[in-house]
DNA sequence: ATACGATTTTTTTTT
DNA sequence: AAAATCGTAT
């Protein structure tokens, strides 16, 4: 990850770069003139990425060093394309460059400060999959309440309490205005999120809104901290500005305070995150919140064509709370946008996949071709069908590779012997034990506690037969075994030899036992082995992967060519990428929009907005699909009207293609050898 | 009575 | 794929 470096500029470097001449004049004057608070509203494909690389080399050419610049994306990929981009501009890998996501920078934050906020400098960090865990494990004193009357699911206090971490508001607020219904038990989730909390704390562990809170709370509170890094970035930029909370909102802020420098940039119509707390205001009033905000607009689209764009706006027409739109298109005219009616989902899936490979024949590359849908379960018909022609495809926004089951195994066996005290690593891996669930597992948690012992003469000799009845200290003892052969000072101490020891002290067994698939699963976590091999401290690997970002997708068939691959994604991870055709399946009512987003305005607008985001990824052609029918997991096959976001179109901003279902069904039944193989070399 | 584990049902979006 | 439900073993 940190091999390559050449030279760093230092002083004053003849500029080879020609800005004026690659740029258009609005983006030059970001370029140039972004001294200060600055705000730049840049609507859809009008060139952001590219403005930010080339403030970043502006920057840097004229001598600012590297590490004095603070660079906020929204997802790790954005934030590799960026360094990657900029690395291509300036023809060097500029060396100490802070950029990633808020989490990510936070993180990097607190390791230097972790005292000052009662962690040790090695805390780990908790998935949401943990995070789940650990309020099922707060849950149990309020347990017996929760199973008379209908208390909230364990995933619905989760996110009630992270709405109250990320909007700053009590759990009473979030409850009464977001859920109701559920203010009764308005002590109880008190009393959960407290308990989760006090856990966390003592398993040495911050989850992901922990990465904020008290990182803004570090830079509040220890001057020497906040002195550090608000003197260190005389220049922060900030990519995605629509989607901050107000807890980023204020981090920014704080660090911005001493230098001023600081370059948002954002489009209020694309804002699609509010359910994780953010929170529009942040763009709309800031230039209202700082002095003398200069404000930059980039309104010339040069990703789509005039009709794409045409009706992106004027789906955008429908939402009331809105800054201003005027996108101008520069882009020659090619096909009007279709809007393709199918009989269901079945020759939904087939019409893609058809259509998929006609666009093949016509010259479009398939890593040019996205199909994007709401939901990831509205993905599955499409997947099948895929699979049974043989065409690659690979699944943006699916399970992440850390995050599969034994993936998470192994590492919870790492975890308890980096960090004895962490209750959910224990929790995880005595659970898959037979015999051992929930509750004898966190009893025998309890009792490592309560003996006060290390983690070895535990393993080795303690007697747990008074804690837990006869099955569960057989289960118990597979998880002995493990942890005896990783307690043992004899073994070895890189993270790849850990993880062959968990695999032969009986992990693998384990695995071929409860897996169908268990070859794939074995096989991935000798590439989980592979990957260690960059570390040298069992701490470092384990505190730097949850962060990480798809390390590898869920890539399925035939992926000799990562570019030879359509991309199948959701919308809201499709967000800030662009491909030459465009497919939105599943556009009907009670699909897109989501139903529970139909009660109020707001969020009828949101996702209005992320259907804007949908088709202004494409840059010539752009297919929506409504299948006339969709499942009803109560009522069975129901009839679908079309999306409302199509109904409030312009019936000239599109064309409508009635697809002849009888030709659906040609390829569906059996003859075997048909399917259509595409060559892959 | 308690907790495990197999079976059925239901499914938003993510760092 | 995860949560709710139900049957069964301790």
């Amino acid at each position: 990850m940190k091999k390559y470096i050449l030279h760093e500029p230092t002083g004053k470097v003849e500029t080879h770069i020609d800005f004026k001449g690659n740029l258009n004049q609005q983006q030059y004057e970001v370029v140039t003139r972004a001294e200060g608070p600055c705000l730049v509203l840049a609507g859809a494909g009008s060139g952001k990425t590219r403005t930010l690389i080339y403030r970043l080399a502006y920057l840097l050419e004229r001598g600012e060093s590297p590490r004095s610049v603070l660079l906020m994306t929204f997802t790790n990929k954005a934030a590799r394309e960026m360094r990657d981009r900029t690395e291509m501009l300036l023809k060097y890998t500029p060396k100490g460059l802070w950029s990633g996501t808020f989490h990510h920078v936070g993180n990097r934050c607190l390791r230097m400060f972790a005292r000052e906020v009662g962690f040790e400098r090695d805390f780990g960090i908790l998935d949401q999959h943990d995070s789940l865990d650990l309020v099922k494990a707060s849950m149990k004193k309020v347990s017996a309440r929760a199973r008379e009357e209908r208390f909230p699911k364990p995933s619905v206090v989760q996110s009630i309490i992270s709405l109250s971490v990320n909007t700053g508001r009590t759990i009473e607020d979030v409850l009464e205005d977001r859920f109701p219904y559920f203010a009764r038990f308005t002590e109880d989730i008190q009393e959960v999120a407290k308990i989760y909390d006090s856990k966390k704390k003592s398993s040495g562990n911050m989850d992901y809104d922990d990465l904020l809170l008290k990182w803004k709370w570090l830079l509040e509170n220890v001057p020497a901290a906040r002195n550090r890094f608000s003197g260190q970035f005389r220049y922060i930029m900030v990519d995605e500005y629509q989607d901050t909370n107000f807890l980023q909102a204020d981090i920014v802020d704080i660090l911005a305070g001493r230098n001023g420098n600081l370059l948002v940039v954002g489009d209020d119509a694309q804002s699609i995150y509010s359910f994780r707390g953010a929170r529009v205001e942040n763009i709309l009033n800031f230039p209202k919140r700082l002095k003398d905000v200069k404000i930059f607009r980039l309104e010339t689209n040069y990703r789509s064509t005039p009709e794409i764009l045409d009706l992106a706006n004027h789906s955008l027409v429908h939402n009331k709370e809105q800054f201003r739109k005027e996108l101008k298109a520069v882009n020659p005219s090619v096909d009007k946008p279709a809007l393709v009616e199918v009989k269901d989902l079945y020759s939904q899936a087939s019409f893609v996949a058809q259509r998929v490979l006609e666009m093949r024949e016509e010259g479009v590359e398939m890593k040019d071709i996205a199909v994007l849908f709401r939901a990831h379960y509205q993905s599955a018909e499409l997947q099948m069908e895929l699979v049974k022609r043989g065409i690659p495809y690979v699944v943006r926004g699916g399970i992440r590779f850390f995050e599969q089951a034994h993936i998470k195994d192994v590492l919870s066996y790492m975890k308890i012997l980096s960090n004895p005290v962490d209750e959910i690593a224990w929790i995880r891996a005595l659970t898959m034990c037979p015999g051992i669930g929930p509750g004898y597992a966190e009893r025998i948690y309890e009792h490592f506690r309560n003996t006060g012992r290390d983690l070895m003469p535990f393993i080795r000799s303690e007697d747990i037969s008074r804690v837990v009845p006869k099955k569960a200290q057989q289960g118990y003892a597979r998880f002995q075994k493990i942890m005896r052969a990783l307690t043992d000072p004899a073994a070895g101490q890189a993270p790849g030899e850990i993880i062959e020891i968990i695999m032969e002290a009986g992990y693998q067994t384990h695995v071929l036992a409860a897996f169908d698939n268990a070859k794939d699963r074995i096989d991935d976590i000798h590439e989980l082995v592979n990957f260690s091999h960059d570390y040298t401290s069992v701490n470092d690997f384990l505190n730097d992967i949850t962060l990480r970002e798809n390390f590898r997708g869920e890539t399925v068939t035939g992926a000799n060519d990562e570019d030879e691959q359509l991309v199948i994604s959701t919308i809201h991870q499709a967000k800030g990428l662009e491909w030459d055709a465009v497919m939105v399946i599943g556009l009907c009512e009670g699909q897109f929009p989501h139903p529970k987003s139909m009660k109020e305005d707001r969020e009828m607008e949101e996702e209005r907005r992320l259907f804007y985001v949908a088709v202004t990824r494409a840059r010539k052609f752009l297919y929506l699909l409504h299948p006339v029918t969709r499942f009803d997991y109560h009522m069975g096959t129901v009839v679908a009207r079309r999306s409302r976001f199509l109904e409030e179109l312009d019936a000239k901003d599109y064309e409508v293609w009635e697809v002849d279902s009888s030709s659906m069904f040609g390829g569906d039944d059996e003859d075997g050898g048909e399917e259509v193989i595409i060559d892959m070399d």
